[in-house]
RNA sequence: GCCGAUGUGGUGAAAUGGCAGACACGACCGCCUCAAAAGCGGUUCCGAAAGGGUGUGGGUUCGACUCCCACCAUCGGCACCA
């Protein structure tokens, strides 16, 4: 028995304050280490931190823990994504100042943080909404502004009534807004843009970067570029010819090009329109501007469209076509016009049909009739020989994009040529839109001359500060347009009064943490030298088009500012390789699952037997569909959704009705073949997000009160895949609990002096494998089984210390490895257990263990034995044994022998051991 | 429609192309106890066994949860994108 059990409560507190005390997690520049930046996305300051806070943080903490004991200086800083509406919509509904609302919530969730036992250097932590961080905000505005990466625009912006401000595109999902998911409308607006697609084609490129397959997806997706080109046709307008720009992936379709489609809001509709069409336009145009609202978005509508009455000239063949107008060309993608060639192009095939418009086959598939464009039954989009094109027939079209189709390469030569079109590449991709009509956000140091032309603030006002006396009561214009102080600037100036995104805020973060304070730059170079990139960056995935793909393009466009130019410099004086590396902010990304709060469908079932009071008692549980539902009232007969269970008591239906399966009872489950057993019964579990309205959230404080921090981070690791997440159950943290109590006192175990040799390198054998599978699991994100890999050695060190066969100096080696080993994942318990066997502090500057394969070699292995690659029989063998032996030893063996009846096998395949894996051989019949 | 991810016991889940189900929960049996809890020991994919099992159907391979093709289901990104 050990003199006391297990306190988690006590032991934590007090390494919490002693970490600090002794500034543990201090990490500072040190050239003569190698650097590990590891880097979680910080919170939003909006109340209390919640279990998947704890499911983000405490994983990418132990991950960098074990950076830190395999010899990396390592820094894990942390703040506060403090601006943004969220804070106003609470300060709105509760009548109290933003700044008031955020602060006091980081204060709260500060002490939360610390509970975690992270190893945080909370001298670096920084808030995005004090004027020492939006000063450098502000900054980065500012050169942009000044070298045309932001500019002010009228563009047709994203509109959201209920939040009264613009949206970036990214914050509008199936048009509503991200936040509330009110609908959004188009507005045509003056506001702030930053020139996103210029970094467009870099960011299409991941060669640097170590991040998940979905997340590069959606951000290819995201960015959507075509190639292919523009080609100018001469619209004949009221006005005269005016030139018509088309962008299209298919130039070498142009001959087959028999009329034109406009989006209605395009501006050469008017001019094109003649007298007899100008009813039907219009009406037109105010049904498309209407469904706008309503939705434009499905797929499966049939076409529809007006004639403007108008033509136009193809300039390759000289063709008068007409000019239509219709809703499914989009006046925010490419030019908002296109050429339409039916014969090549489904949805203009659509459209001939439909309006009884000429379809001209321009592409002949091969072992194909002649396409005849007056009977084909749709377009042809594939491959295929160029026929009807002048001098283009015969080119083949080999279905590819871009150049690497001979006919579009031919045509893209001969337009530019010609000086009628040229080679484009076009991106989905819009500007990204930063300006905000609301108050709390970094204010954009811009002021504007009595012109109303735009000039930055110089340098030395900077910040503008965020004045607090506003009211900021949404009414569609920034609240800073009724602050007559922060307006006016001087006589006939008037400063800018919306505000920035907040996405600005969080693309530079990881900057500041390198130098908070510092005050004459956004980060210290040196810092930055040896810091940067980011090695390390785990969050949700929830940011794949938003945050991940902002922040590498502001540290793109800062980098060709020369904003890491002397960062550049300090560290290539280090000898460090300065080639390419700022090119991106976080070298390697990995995504957290999601905790869910709990699903599953019951099984439906009917339960048979006799009634005793309240209860069935049951001899037979059949699962059935429940369309299949006896529609009967005997009362010896009870049915519906299996809720709950608890041994042989069945709760069923939502009235919770009682049946209890009496001894001997009967299940049949069709799903499952041959007798079935009462706990493969499927209950009722609730799966889905947690949110305060549905009750499900899991409150973290409370779990550390009840378990400990230890216990908490253990079991969000162990518990699921970290990267897929799922569904929360707190049934299952008493395996965890179990783990750390039982270490508690296998370390508290008294030993004799002298053990058995052979039972000591038994596990001595275990540790080094623990080492192997910890180490190995923590590299690649596999929590899960680092946790198993720690409790499989707590099950050999416990039947080890049961046989009382273990030494003092075997113990203390165990012990020494099991505790660094654990430090990573539960550091509370492993600092208090390390102390306890009189070593020094702290265990968290202790190497990682050093792997020891000879150590972890057995002397005998089993053989198995294969017939056709199914295992058969498994033979103890010595661990030397070569393939000769090997191969004797299985030819020889029972089941083999069985197998063969007689005969000779074909083949003989030996597989030797490798990677800690058995050897095997493999007979082929 | 295009792109991507996922699919394994009663449950959470493991498995560089090499013993499927490690580790844990639950359940069952036993020990301990006057009793219960805790604890301890054992059993737990199906099958008496031979053998069969990783969503379905094919393929590659001496050998496939893993690789390839097709399909089904669920989830995510993009979407009349020219």
């Amino acid at each position: 028995m050990t003199e006391h059990s297990y306190q988690p409560a006590e032991i934590e507190a007090k390494w919490q304050a002693r970490w600090e005390a002794t500034q543990l997690y201090r990490s500072t520049v040190d050239w003569s280490k190698p650097k590990h930046y590891a880097l979680t996305m910080l919170p939003y300051p909006s109340g209390d931190l919640h279990i998947g806070h704890w499911f983000a943080m405490t994983p990418s903490d132990a991950r960098a823990r074990y950076m830190r004991m395999k010899g990396y200086n390592v820094l894990f800083p942390m703040g506060f994504d403090a601006f943004g509406l969220p804070a106003e919509q609470a300060a709105i509904s509760r009548n109290i100042h933003p700044w008031k609302w955020t602060y006091a919530n980081i204060e709260r969730m500060r002490a939360q943080l610390k509970s975690m036992g992270n190893m945080f250097d909370w001298q670096r932590e920084i808030v995005s909404s004090v004027p020492e961080y939006y000063k450098w905000t502000e900054w980065f505005f500012k050169r942009f502004f000044e070298n045309d990466l932001a500019y002010r625009g009228e563009a047709l912006v994203n509109w959201s009534d209920a939040l009264q401000t613009v949206l970036a595109n990214e914050q509008v999902i199936d048009g509503k807004d991200e936040r509330l998911g009110q609908p959004v409308v188009q507005k045509l607006m003056t506001q702030w843009f930053f020139r996103y697609t210029r970094y467009a084609d870099e960011m299409l490129n991941f060669d640097k970067l170590d991040w998940p397959e979905p997340i590069r997806n959606s951000q290819t997706n995201w960015i959507g570029r075509s190639e292919g080109a523009k080609v100018t046709f001469k619209a004949l307008t009221s006005h005269g010819e005016q030139p018509l720009v088309v962008f299209t992936t298919r130039p070498d379709t142009l001959w087959g090009a028999t009329f034109m489609v406009l989006a209605p809001e395009h501006p050469l509709v008017d001019a094109l329109t003649t007298p007899e069409q100008r009813d039907a336009v219009e009406a037109y145009k105010a049904a498309t501007a209407r469904a706008t609202e309503i939705e434009r978005l499905s797929t499966e509508r049939e076409k529809t469209g007006v004639f403007t009455g108008g033509y136009a000239i193809n300039p390759v063949n000289q063709k008068r076509i007409p000019v239509w107008i219709a809703d499914y060309v989009m006046i925010s993608y490419g030019t908002g016009a296109i050429m339409a060639v039916p014969a090549g192009d489904q949805r203009d095939f659509e459209f001939a049909r439909k309006f009884g418009l000429e379809v001209v086959p321009v592409v002949q598939p091969a072992d194909q009739p002649p396409l005849n464009g007056a009977t084909m039954a749709e377009a042809w989009e594939g491959a295929g020989v160029i026929v009807n094109s002048d001098w283009l027939d015969g080119t083949l079209s080999n279905g590819e994009k871009g150049r690497k189709n001979p006919a579009i390469a031919a045509v893209i030569d001969w337009l530019e040529a010609q000086g009628i079109g040229s080679e484009t590449i076009n991106y989905r991709l819009r500007d990204w839109l930063i300006s905000r009509q609301r108050y709390w956000g970094s204010p954009i140091p811009i002021v504007y001359d009595p012109q109303g032309q735009p000039h930055a603030v110089p340098d030395e006002e900077l910040p503008v500060e965020l004045p607090e006396d506003v009211d900021f009561v949404p009414t569609g214009r920034s609240p800073l347009t009724y602050h007559e102080p922060f307006f006016k600037y001087k006589d006939g100036w008037r400063r800018e009064t919306d505000t920035m995104d907040t996405f600005m805020c969080s693309s530079w973060y990881h900057l500041r943490y390198l130098s908070p304070h510092c005050d004459h730059a956004p980060f210290d170079p040196e810092e930055a030298a040896y810091w940067l990139p980011v090695d390390t960056y785990t969050g949700g995935a929830e940011h794949a088009t938003m945050h991940l793909l902002y922040a590498r393009w502001f540290n793109k466009a800062i980098r060709d500012l020369g904003v890491f130019d002397e960062a550049k410099k300090i560290a290539a004086a280090h000898g460090r390789s300065v080639d390419g590396l700022f090119d991106e902010p976080y070298l390697q990304l990995r995504n957290q699952g999601q905790v869910l709060g709990g699903k599953r469908i019951g099984d439906y079932v009917v339960c048979r037997g006799r009634r005793e009071g309240g209860k069935l008692y049951a001899d037979h549980v059949e699962v059935i569909a429940p369309i299949d539902a006896p529609t009967t009232d005997d009362p010896t007969v009870v049915h519906g959704e299996l809720m709950k269970r608890v041994e042989h008591t069945l709760f069923v239906g939502e009235a919770m009705q009682l049946v209890e399966l009496v001894a001997g009872g009967t299940v049949s489950i069709p799903d499952i073949e041959g007798e079935n057993n009462v706990n493969q019964l499927k209950q009722h579990l609730e799966v889905m997000r947690m949110s305060k309205s549905k009750g499900n959230v899991v409150n973290p404080d409370e779990l550390v009160r009840k378990y400990g921090a230890d216990t908490v981070r253990a079991y969000l690791m162990f518990a699921f895949d970290w990267q897929m997440g799922g569904p929360w159950d707190e049934a299952n943290v008493v395996g965890v609990t179990r783990w750390l109590d039982d270490t508690w006192a296998l370390v508290h175990a008294t030993v004799p002096p002298t053990g058995d040799p052979a039972a000591e390198r038994d596990l001595i054998r275990a540790a080094h494998q623990m080492i192997d599978r910890v180490g190995s699991s923590l590299e690649r994100f596999s929590f899960n089984t680092a946790v198993a890999g720690l409790m499989t050695f707590r099950n050999a060190l416990k039947a080890a210390l049961r046989e009382g066969q273990i030494g003092r100096a075997a113990f203390e080696e165990a012990v020494s490895v099991y505790l660094r080993c654990m430090a990573p994942i539960t550091p509370h318990i492993a600092e208090e257990l390390w102390e306890h066997m009189g070593w020094p502090y702290s265990v968290h500057t202790q190497p990682f263990p050093e792997y020891d394969p000879e150590k972890a070699k057995s002397d005998m292995v089993e053989l198995v034995v294969m017939v056709n690659g199914k295992p058969r029989e498994k033979l103890l063998v010595p661990v030397g044994i070569d393939e000769a032996q090997a191969e004797a030893l299985a030819l020889a063996s029972e089941a083999v022998q069985r197998h063969l009846n007689g005969s000779q096998p074909k083949r003989v395949v030996h597989i030797p051991a490798r990677g800690g894996q058995e050897p095997k051989v493999n007979l082929v019949l």
